[in-house]
DNA sequence: TACCAGGACCTCG
DNA sequence: CGAGGTCATGGT
C-alpha cells in the first residue's frame, strides 16, 4: 500500500506492508533524512492506532455476551485512524445521511479538485485538501462536485474555523473529558452527536467515543447477532452497558515499526 | 420505482 | 426534552 504524507512542508511517499516482524515502511522514491524517521513512525502509530492496548479490550470482550468471539474472530484488528482533524471532520460530514459509495465519490472529487498531488511513474498520489485551501473557496465550488448546499456550508465553515486557529486537534486533546470535547465540537454548525463521536473515535482515539447512532454499526450488529432487523438505540444501550469498562485510557508501548 | 443512506437542523408542543 | 418535517441526491 502506498500513502502520500506531508511532513515539514515536504511530500513523502510511503510504501507500507506487513511482515512477520511488524509493519514495514519504505521510502520507494525519495529516501528522506534519518531525522524524519521518527515522525513517520509516529504518524503510522496514530494512523493504525497502535498505542491502544488490545489485551484490555480482549479481557472485557471475552466476558461479554455480544463481543465474546471478537478476540479470536478479529484478533489484531484495530480502529484505523484519520490523523488529520480537518480530514476526519470533512469525511464525517460528507458521509452524513448518504450511502458510502456516493460518499467516496464526493471525497474523491474533493481531493482531486483541491488536494495536492505527486505524480511518479504515471501514478498520481493525493493529499487530502488542507483547511486553508477549503476555507478560501465558495459553496458554489462544492455544489459543482454535487455536494448539497448544507454540506458545502458545513465543510467550508469548519475549514474557516480551523484557519482562524480556534479549532485544533491539540486543544481538543488537551480537554480530555469526553463530554467537554463533545460539547465543543457540537457547537460547530454541521457537527451533531454522530459526527462528534465519529471524530473522537477516528481522530482523537478517545476510548469513550461510541457513535451509537451509526447505521453501519446497526447493520454490523444485526449481521453479527443474526437478527431479523436492525437493533434499536435502546437495544444497543443495553448491550453496551459493560462496554463502559473500555472507556478508561490504557496505552501500551508501541509495537515495532520497522523503517 | 420506492426506499435507503455511517445526520443535522429547525420548529412546534 | 422529543417528535416530526425538511434538506438533498445517488445507490440498489
Amino acid at each position: 500500500m502506498y500513502k502520500l504524507i506531508k511532513l515539514n512542508d515536504a511530500l513523502i511517499l510511503l510504501k507500507i506492508r506487513s511482515t512477520s516482524q511488524g509493519i514495514l515502511v519504505e521510502f520507494p522514491f525519495n529516501p528522506p533524512s534519518i531525522s524524519i524517521h521518527e515522525e513517520v513512525a509516529s504518524y503510522i502509530w496514530q494512523w493504525f492506532d497502535l498505542r491502544t492496548d488490545l489485551n484490555h479490550f480482549y479481557e472485557v470482550a471475552r466476558q461479554d455476551a455480544v463481543l465474546y468471539q471478537f478476540p479470536q474472530k478479529y484478533y489484531g484488528l484495530r480502529i484505523m485512524g484519520i490523523p488529520d482533524l480537518f480530514e476526519a471532520l470533512s469525511w464525517a460530514i460528507m458521509g452524513q445521511q448518504i450511502n458510502l459509495t456516493f460518499a467516496y465519490t464526493l471525497k474523491r472529487r474533493l481531493i482531486e479538485c483541491f488536494g495536492e498531488s505527486l505524480t511518479i511513474n504515471h501514478h498520481t498520489y493525493w493529499l487530502f485538501p488542507t483547511y486553508k485551501k477549503i476555507s478560501a473557496i465558495d459553496v458554489e465550488d462544492l455544489r459543482k462536485l454535487q455536494f448539497t448546499t448544507r454540506k458545502a456550508e458545513y465543510i467550508i465553515g469548519v475549514a474557516k474555523i480551523m484557519a482562524s486557529g480556534e479549532l485544533t486537534k491539540e486543544a481538543l486533546l488537551k480537554k480530555q473529558d469526553y463530554h467537554l470535547i463533545q460539547k465543543s465540537l457540537m457547537q460547530i454548525r454541521g457537527i451533531g452527536t454522530w459526527t462528534a463521536d465519529y471524530v473522537m473515535m477516528k481522530c482523537l482515539h478517545h476510548p469513550s467515543a461510541f457513535p451509537i447512532a451509526d447505521v453501519g454499526l446497526h447493520n454490523a450488529l444485526k449481521s453479527h447477532l443474526g437478527l431479523a432487523c436492525k437493533p434499536t438505540i435502546d437495544d444497543i444501550k443495553k448491550m453496551a452497558i459493560n462496554w463502559k469498562k473500555l472507556g478508561s485510557i490504557c496505552y501500551l508501548l508501541p509495537m515495532e515499526v520497522t523503517i
